[in-house]
Parts: structure tokens; sequence; C-alpha cells
DNA sequence: ATATATTTTTAAGCTAATCTAAATATTTTC
DNA sequence: GAAAATATTTAGATTAGCTTAAAAATATAT
């Protein structure tokens, strides 16, 4: 049974090489988990002979399928715990990721999918990002940045890219949420930010940050 | 703030010294931990530092009111899992131990209050043990073995005193669960067993081993 | 292509938690 | 109250995971 330290690097390992398209190196791992590149060269070395993944000195890492294995079953509890803090016990999608990160580790099969099976088998977490079901397929879905609607285009908010807190309780303060409808009304050509209408309702004005760090799908246009 | 391997030895401590009246010996703490002694001498000379307790050489070792409050919390959280684990993913009472010890050591107070509001303020565990109260109260209540009965005397399940698991499948076996009623039919002198009517229908015969470890509260005699 | 900068690894060492074996206290028994 | 049994502590090691500082490899820039 892998510890929790295995499963932090595991995770790390998967979600860097999902983003650079091939290994994850030290500085990479090191940066994402908070330690030290030598911690990490070290743990690497004891690692790989667990077969998780392969190991080449200088050349960074990538994942066995016994690794990606265990890091989408990672993932798929992470995700699954964020649903019930928030749509049981009433957290918001700010808050929930730290606590989730500890629970992700609680070891038993049993408990994840009974969890699962309680909170109707959801295809998405709070954020948007897609669960993978117990046999590691994740559903996929068409979305677009909110950047790229043109005027006029409405789209109904399904994630975000970016899960940093400030954000998400930017966007709360914004009144948008996974399910919020947004028209694109202007685009501001200066600085990229666009002038929305949240909800058929209120009017604000969102940088290019934000409005590239919001997935929406496109609304069926009449 | 605490390791897990910290907490466990506080929750050790707590368990055996309410058992044993006064202070748990280190042979004590090592059974219930599955540890060596060594490891538990050790163990109480560095964590004695940290003022949860009072160690003495070969004296054995009490819990300071910062030791008992931590304690306190973790009972709390273990039992408020127990009920989440039964009540809402529809666990059965034999198989919620070991991932309550698992949840019980996740940080967070938010959730912790979270969830005991979602559960409605639960004032017994699964097996009928009270849970302590966000202050660190535990509601008590008036309880018999069912041993302790007489001919022609009622009552309902109110917990247990074991928890082992063999006991507990049991009880389920015989359909005796929290609520059930349990009436006495029948004291047999040879063995100290009885002959009880379970839920007014079925009679079975149980050993005074298993009587004495039902904890029942006496119905109001007509 | 060489100098510079960056990244990675090695080396040496620390802490928490554990172990076994041996030594020392304490308790029990006759 | 001395001998035997039991409980506890000490001593010496081990493992996982981490650290800093220095060395080595790789990448970048002129």
């Amino acid at each position: 049974m892998a510890t929790r330290t295995e499963e932090d690097y595991i995770k790390a390992i998967f979600k860097i090489t999902e983003k650079n398209q091939g290994s994850a190196n030290t500085n990479a791992i090191a940066k994402h988990l908070s330690t030290s590149a030598a911690s990490v060269t070290d743990m690497l070395k004891r690692l790989s002979e667990k077969e998780y993944f392969h190991y080449e000195k200088y050349k960074g890492v990538y994942l066995t399928s016994k690794g990606i294995d265990m890091a989408i079953k990672l993932i798929r509890k992470h995700r699954l715990w964020e649903v019930f803090l928030v749509n049981k016990l009433n957290f918001s999608w700010d808050e929930v990721h730290d606590i989730a990160e500890q629970l992700e580790h609680i070891q038993s099969e049993a408990l994840i999918e009974k969890l699962d099976h309680y909170l109707g088998h959801p295809k998405y977490d709070p954020h948007g990002d897609p669960i993978p079901n117990a046999e590691g397929k994740f559903t996929l879905r068409s979305q677009d940045s909110l950047f790229n609607l043109c005027i006029g285009e409405k789209g109904s908010v399904v994630g975000v890219r970016e899960h940093d807190n400030a954000f998400l309780k930017y966007l709360n303060k914004l009144e948008i949420n996974l399910g919020t409808r947004i028209e694109v009304k202007e685009h501001i050509e200066f600085d990229h930010s666009m002038q929305v209408i949240i909800d058929d309702q209120n009017e604000a004005i969102l940088s290019n940050k934000v409005s590239k760090n919001i997935f929406v799908k496109k609304s069926q246009l009449l």
C-alpha cells in the first residue's frame, strides 16, 4: 500500500505530464509539492523501484500504466469528495480543495463506491472538472473559453481553468458559478477585456485573464 | 499541529485511563497501538514535552486537560463519521470502524461542524456510544446490561459494550440492532444464558457473554 | 564553441517513528 | 524478604522523508 507521500508524488507527476505533454522534470515536481529538488531526486530514485514510473537521470520521469491508474483513482476520490463537500455540506467551491486533498488519501474501495452512489454518480466536480468513473474513464465535453465567444453569443459556465482561491472568490462576488449564463455584449480592444451580461441581469467587465479562465458551453443560437 | 501518530497515542491513553480509572501504563498502550513497549517509552518521553500528559518513569501516564481536549475532539470526529457512514452511505455497524479511524484524522474544524449539522447533531453513534458536542460534553443516559433484566422485563437496545466485528456480525444475524426490542423470557441457570424474544417475533438463546455486551433501556412497565 | 546560467544529482545529516536485544525496576510469589 | 516473573527503560539501528551545500550535467547565449 502506497504512503501518502508516494500518492502525492504520483499525482503531481500525473498533473505535470498532463500539461507538459511528456515527462515531468525534477524542478517542476519540487515546485508542485513545495519541497526541494534534492528531495525529489531522492524520492524518484526510491519510488522508481516500485514501478509507478520510469526514471532516467537528468531526463525526468513518466508514469507507467500502474502509476496512471493510481493517479486517476486519486483524482476520482478528490473530485467525488469535493462534490460531497459542496453539494451536501454546503461548502463553497473556493473552500474545498485543502479538505479534499486530505480526504483523497482515505483507503477504502467500498467507501468511494458508496460515496459515488450516494452522490448520484456525478460526472463533474464543483469546478467543472470531469470525474473518472470506477474504470478510470473521463466523460469529456465540448467547451470554449469565454474569451473566444463573439459579441452576441451566449454560453453557460461549465468549468474554470484556474482553481486559485482568489479567482474563485472573485467569481462568487460576481455571482458566477457553474450553470451561470453569460452573454458577451462588447469586446474592448484596448486590453482584451469584455463586457458581459450575467444571468440576463447584471452587467460586468471581465478582464481577459478572467474570461480566459472561464469555460462555457455555447448556447444553441436561435 | 499534532501528527497522526501523536493523535493515536493521545486517544489510546484516553481510552485506557477511562477504563482503568487512573493512569495508562506502557504495556497497555503498546498493546492498544500494536507496537512495542520500547517504542511507547520512547514516544512518551518525547510527547510529554508537549504537555498532553504527565509522565513519570515506571509510573505510567495521565492526560492533562490539553490532552483530554484533544482526545475528546478525536472521539467526536470518529463517531460523527461513523454516523455518516451508516446513516448516509448505508454501511453496517461492523464495517465502519477502520474507515472512521482514518477519517478522524482529517484536519478541519469547519468540516466537522458542517458534518455535525448535516447529520442533525446526533447524540449517539451507530454503536450507541455518546458523541461529545462541540464543547466536549457527552450526553449520558441510563442504561442496563441486558444480562441484568429479570424475566418478563423488556428493553430496547441502546448500545453495545464490545465493538468486536465478530460480535456485531452475530447481532446482525440475530436481527438485533439499535432500537430493537428485547423481552426476557427465561434465565437458564446452568450457563447464565437467557431465552429472549426479539422485536415481539423471533425467539433466541443468548449466551451470558452476549447479553452482558448489550445495553438496553428498560421499557416502562405497565 | 566557449562561457554562463540553470537544472539535477550527490553527500552528509536531521527528525519522527519504529524495531530488537539487553539492562534495570517493580511486582508477585513463596 | 529473597527469588522469580513481569514491566519498563536504555542502547543501538533502521526507514521514510526531508534539509542545505557542493558538485556535476545540461541548456542557453553570445
